[in-house]
DNA sequence: CCCACTGTTATTTTT
DNA sequence: TAACAGTGGG
């Protein structure tokens, strides 16, 4: 079988390490990337390549991501790059949606009934809540929640550690087994999986049936250091067959340890998979150098992390900003003048598009809206509440899932009383354990009550019961009829909008939303949301009718359950978050600024960054326990910045009684290295960010011309040291009174120009509230919609040059070079660190070796011959000739993507292709003086040699790096990389067998 | 037993 | 500031 066309553009936009890393033949990949460094390119890319290149079909990749949007965004670059929809065949998505789609078609050979429901966060909340109550546990429920999950998480891990584990908590053990047991009995009793139980249950199903991913010929997980036990386990039981993984990850960006991830698992794949090759991309193509600098110098902080090395490829660029605040209205407020001030400066070179506002926790959200509603400036919030946690979403999906399967108690509980049908607490409960002693459910209970088959021991008035009957039983029962009849051979399927419109008419929902919600404003807008879940529902079954998505392929002797209705999977595709992409197309081009839980913002990237509230409390949150991870929350979050960052702090905490807020211990260390208030944005500055960005500022002129009368030029209209400043008597006030004291400081203020002014109180409605439409959630990826391909023209040459000195230099290295994709003998592993136990934890002395970084192999892992490159790009010469000037502003090349319109230049997400490294020398002169923490450092002591830090540079046959323009990622040679990794990570207490 | 009202409290991050 | 528990009137 030839392989289709070879599609080795896909290589162009790739540096050097990144493409080996796309190339490897070995069967397990760790590719360790930082920040910014091309990460889902290049695992995107390796996707391709893999079925373009190397012949796999598209239907025999699994491709895990963590996050909804991680998928998302993944499947729609994937397509890009793959074309004819053959994105569609791949298994991709979150683990939990993989996992639920391999129980949807195999899980009744493991005794899944054939339409389980998910437990969401609400359910299983309730559920515990339910049976502490009942059994009278003296235990919290969130906690023994959080316990339960935990345990599941753990995977195969648990066993070594549980032992010891349970001693240490003997308090309430006892108890917290019980809940577990009783919940897991309430869970199979209602056919309901929970987040947790999806993984489990799929675990459980491919030890068991491994043939149901026979098929699978490789397995490929991005953001790998947030899996957790059982995501490994699965990842495992994914690749049963061949063994062969990918894996994308950056340690220091860990953020999910409270769900369980373990960093360690990126050693313990090294450790089991020996022959794994290690790759890091090194080189940040997002961030100015000086931002890189500081996230450098908090990350570093952790003394216990493994080291990286992060080498920036841009220019320096102004230092970031940390500015001290009076309180967090003031802070919002000022956030605002930044915003319109860079804006404004830019000329049109930057929009709202280009600003982020990362929070630590949604809530800190609300003074910021505010303050952006009142100067006018459109926003979205991403992260925090979800569409279809709303009061009003949620029960319309609690009806559709009573309505899908009648015996899920807890959904019906819910949705018993709303519309009112004066049923009450008291009957509720009364209900459910009735419906538990008897073993019945809810639903049977009350149908055969209604129809006098049997009376329900739990008292209920007539007039209910007629209630009751009329206005739920009997308008689900014709509903669900209607599905029976229309999925009939010859009929058009019942559709879902139609569905939940009969519902709505049914319910009288409308009605009842009025009657809940008296203010018109408040009902209005939750109408609206109904409505745009039925955009969304019809949105879903378009999708669903047009793709073949979600199934899986035949397996051979393996019967395998296809879901064809509408409902199931589209409550499937509500509770695990996979909100559908809503439009996107034509609409929503309105800039906004972006604000967005930092956890959420996880592998975008903004021109301009800002990270409010840096206060101890809030980015070492009270409630987290493990510092080290909200450091590298905090790290997150200023590596999203490409060339504006700033962090800010309001003095005083907003709702306390005048409480002082200390800076945050991650920041006050390294505060020095900030500037006090935001830059002068004068020529200089804005070709620099324009640089960064490879954009055009419109000449000075232009830019001038649109500086509104008395608008002021530079960060002043706040103080610099609000401590001065204060003297107001607000903290005087009791906490119900807040309203008058904030007036008061903004009377104080000066004041910003705009729309901002005046008194307010009126127009505080309008924003207020409900801002957040599933519309603009889902389509905070749209953005990347805009991405040009994957290269631009600077990489194209680059990738070209890059691809000629590495042939030659291949070609030298090839032949000492065994031809394995093992590791040579000169070089250890990142796992050094693991197998040199001992307490001192010291390095392995033998001396760093820089290993040539293309090793050729002669036998592939995938037992299929590569192709040979071909020698040369087809590339419009007058695009390839582009060059970058030092001193010159860049302007990026327009390609022209496949409809042969210019797209946009300006992306959301981390797509940046490399470009040419041109002014690199007089960088490098800066970098070297400037950075402490870079080249000058004295010699480390000696330092394991890391395979994951293929030596790009002195792979490089000297005198290549001379006259001719260096290739993008064949960066300055007299950094070792190696001399930045000394570092003895935890896992040393991880012994080997 | 239900409902409306009032005072209290606790506030992460996501599948 | 929102969700929630407790209280008193139907």
């Amino acid at each position: 079988m030839p392989p289709p066309t070879p599609n080795h553009a896909i290589l162009n936009g790739l540096n050097d390490a990144q493409r080996r890393a796309v190339t490897s033949d070995a069967a397990t990949v760790a590719i360790l990337a930082g920040p910014g460094s091309g990460k889902t390119h290049t695992l995107t890319a390796r996707v391709v390549w893999l079925i373009d290149h190397m012949g796999i079909r598209p239907e025999d990749v699994i491709v895990a991501t963590f996050t909804v949007k991680a998928a998302r965004e993944m499947k729609e670059r994937i397509g890009k790059a793959l074309g004819n929809g053959r994105e569609n065949k791949l298994i991709l998505g979150t683990f939990h949606s993989v996992a639920r789609r391999y129980l949807a078609a195999y899980g009744r050979h493991i005794g899944l009934s054939q339409k389980f429901g998910i437990a969401d966060a609400g359910d299983s909340r309730a559920i515990i809540k339910r049976i502490c109550e009942r059994l009278q546990l003296a235990v919290d429920p969130a906690g023994a929640l959080a316990w339960i999950s935990k345990k599941k998480a753990k995977g195969s891990e648990a066993a070594s550690k549980s032992a010891r584990q349970q001693a240490s908590k003997v308090a309430g053990l006892q108890e917290l087994e019980t809940c577990y047991r009783e919940y897991q009995k309430h869970l199979e009793t209602s056919n309901l999986l929970d987040y947790d139980d999806l993984l489990v249950s799929c675990v459980d199903l491919l030890r068991r049936f491994p043939s149901c991913v026979s098929n699978i010929q490789t397995v490929l997980i991005d953001e790998y250091q947030d899996t957790n036990g059982i995501q490994y386990d699965l990842m495992k039981l994914f690749a049963q067959h061949r063994l062969r993984i990918t894996t994308v990850g950056d340690p220091d960006q860990s953020i999910y340890g409270w769900r369980s991830a373990e960093i360690r698992n990126l050693w313990k794949l090294l450790r089991e998979f020996p022959e794994t090759d290690e790759i890091s991309l090194e080189e940040n193509y997002r961030s100015s150098q000086s931002i890189l600098d500081l996230s450098l110098q908090v990350i570093k902080q952790d003394q216990k992390r493994y080291k990286k090395i992060l080498k920036p490829t841009h220019n320096k660029g102004s230092r970031p900003v940390l500015r001290q605040l009076k309180s967090a209205s003031a802070e919002a407020d000022w956030i605002v003048s930044e915003i319109k001030r860079v804006l404004i400066m830019s000329g049109t070179m930057l929009t709202h598009n280009d600003v982020a506002i990362l929070l630590r926790s949604a809530a800190l959200s609300r003074h910021i809206e505010t303050s952006l509603g009142k100067a006018g400036i459109p926003y979205r919030m991403v992260g925090g509440k979800k569409f279809y946690e709303r009061p009003e979403i949620r029960t319309l999906v609690d009806y559709l899932r009573v309505i899908h399967q009648p015996e899920t108690n807890d959904a019906l509980a819910r949705i018993l009383n709303v519309p009112g049908r004066g049923i009450g607490d008291g009957t509720i409960k009364g209900l459910l354990n009735e419906a538990e002693t008897s073993s019945l459910s809810v639903w049977a209970v009350l149908s055969k009550h209604c129809r006098g088959d049997r009376t329900a021991k739990t008292k209920i008035p007539k007039p209910t019961e007629q209630r009751l009957s009329g206005g739920l039983l009997r308008p689900l029962n014709d509903i669900r009829r209607q599905i029976g009849e229309a999925s009939g051979p010859n009929g058009t399927p019942f559709g879902l909008v139609e569905m939940i419109n009969q519902l709505l008419a049914k319910l009288d929902f409308q009605k009842h939303l009025q009657k809940a919600y008296p203010d018109p404003e408040d009902h209005a807008q939750r109408w609206a949301n109904v409505q745009e879940f039925l955009g969304l529902a019809a949105e879903f079954v378009r999708d669903m009718d047009r793709s073949e998505e979600d199934f899986l392929p035949e397996i051979e002797g393996l019967a395998q359950t296809r879901e064809v209705e509408a409902l199931p999977r589209f409550l499937a595709n509500v509770s695990l978050a996979a909100d559908a992409q809503t439009k996107g197309d034509g609409e929503e081009t309105q800039p906004v600024v972006t604000i967005s839980t930092i956890h959420a913002a996880k592998g975008l990237e903004w021109p301009i960054v800002f990270v409010p509230a840096v206060y101890d409390g809030s980015i070492p949150h009270t409630r987290a326990d493990d510092g080290d991870e909200e450091r590298r929350l905090l790290y997150v979050a200023m590596t999203r910045a490409q060339s504006l960052l700033y962090l800010s702090c309001p003095l005083f905490s907003a709702n306390g009684n005048g409480e002082r807020n200390k800076l945050s211990p991650f920041v006050d260390p390294v505060k020095d290295s900030f500037m006090k208030k935001g830059p002068c944005l004068d020529r200089p500055v804005m070709s620099e960010i324009a640089r960064i960005l490879r954009r055009k500022l419109p000449p000075e002129e232009s830019i001038y011309k649109g500086i509104p009368a008395m608008f002021s030029l530079e960060d002043n209209l706040f103080p610099v040291d609000p401590e001065e400043a204060k003297q107001e008597p607000k903290h005087g006030f009791g906490r119900g009174d807040s309203r008058l004291g904030e007036d008061a400081s903004r009377a104080k203020r000066p004041r910003l120009h705009g729309p901002t002014a005046g008194p307010d109180n009126g127009e505080e409605v309008a924003w207020k509230q409900y801002t957040t439409t599933m519309e603009q959630a889902s389509t905070f990826t749209v953005a990347a919609a805009a991405l040009p391909g994957f290269m631009n023209v600077g990489a194209h040459q680059a990738a070209i040059t890059a691809a000629n000195v590495a042939a030659q230099a291949t070609q030298k290295v090839e032949k000492n070079k065994p031809a394995t994709n093992k590791r040579p003998p000169d070089q250890k592993s990142i796992m050094g660190f693991v197998r040199t136990k001992s307490g001192s934890a010291r390095l392995p002395e033998s001396p760093p070796q820089p290993k040539p970084n293309n090793p050729a192999p002669a036998r592939s892992a995938f037992g299929i011959q590569p192709q040979a490159a071909p020698a040369q790009q087809a590339i419009a010469p007058d695009l390839a000739g582009h060059k970058l000037g030092a001193g010159k502003l860049m302007t990026r090349p327009s390609v022209p993507s496949e409809e042969g319109m210019v797209r946009k230049q300006y992306a959301c997400f981390s797509s940046s292709p490399p470009r040419p490294a041109a002014a690199e020398d007089a960088q490098h002169e800066e970098n070297s003086a400037a950075d402490p923490e870079d080249d000058n450092e004295p010699p480390p002591e000696p330092t394991r040699p890391a395979a994951c830090l293929h030596l790009t540079t002195s792979a490089l046959p000297k005198g290549f790096g001379g006259g001719l323009r260096r290739p993008l990622g064949l960066g300055r040679e007299n950094i070792t990389p190696i001399q930045r990794l000394r570092k003895p990570f935890k896992p040393l207490t991880m012994s080997r067998p």
